[in-house]
DNA sequence: TACAACTCCGCTG
DNA sequence: CAGCGGAGTTGTA
């Protein structure tokens, strides 16, 4: 008997999928299915949801969930170091690689293998010059969360 | 080898 | 000082 569940849900960004392996995520990321759907019964994939909800609306700052993302060992150590960063706070690409030690460009494209959107914070993320970065679903996107989290 | 969600540096107005 | 182009850098498929 597997504990992998799956669920489709429509979030405040558009149809999103959900997967997880008992109480941790593989992956929160835009799906093309545009349905609403929780495979099994299960709390979790409606605690996520209605916190998720909770964040939109500025009642909850921070989604704390265990993550358990496929990814090369490089990229699971940026990740590690993005969940770090706080609600309304950013970081910059060029400052994770000096810790690391590792280059600014090597930073990005681990962030834009990250299929953990908003768990991973990835969206506080940005450049050194000042400009935003990229983003999984576009800079517009981006600016939205960073201006959510910074005053409403 | 080519490419990427970056930076730095030097050049031009 | 702003804007632009190119080179340097590191990890991946």
């Amino acid at each position: 008997m597997s504990l992998y569940n799956i669920s489709y849900f429509k979030t405040e960004l558009g149809y999103f999928t959900l997967e997880s392996y008992d109480q941790d995520i593989i992956s929160f990321y835009p799906s093309k299915k545009r349905i609403i759907k929780i495979e099994k019964k299960s709390n979790f994939h409606i605690n996520f949801y209605t916190n998720l909800h909770k964040y939109f609306s500025k009642k909850v700052t921070i989604l704390k969930y265990k993550v358990r993302q496929e990814g090369t060992f490089f990229q699971k150590l940026i990740w590690k170091e993005i969940t770090k960063i706080k609600y309304g706070q950013t970081v910059t690409y060029n400052e994770i690689a000096k810790k690391i030690n590792t280059s600014p460009r090597a930073v990005g494209t681990a962030c834009s293998k990250n299929k953990c959107l908003l768990i991973v914070p990835c969206h506080r993320v940005i450049c050194s010059n000042g400009n935003i970065g990229g983003y999984a679903l576009g800079k517009e996107v981006k600016n939205f969360l960073l201006k959510l989290e910074k005053n409403g």
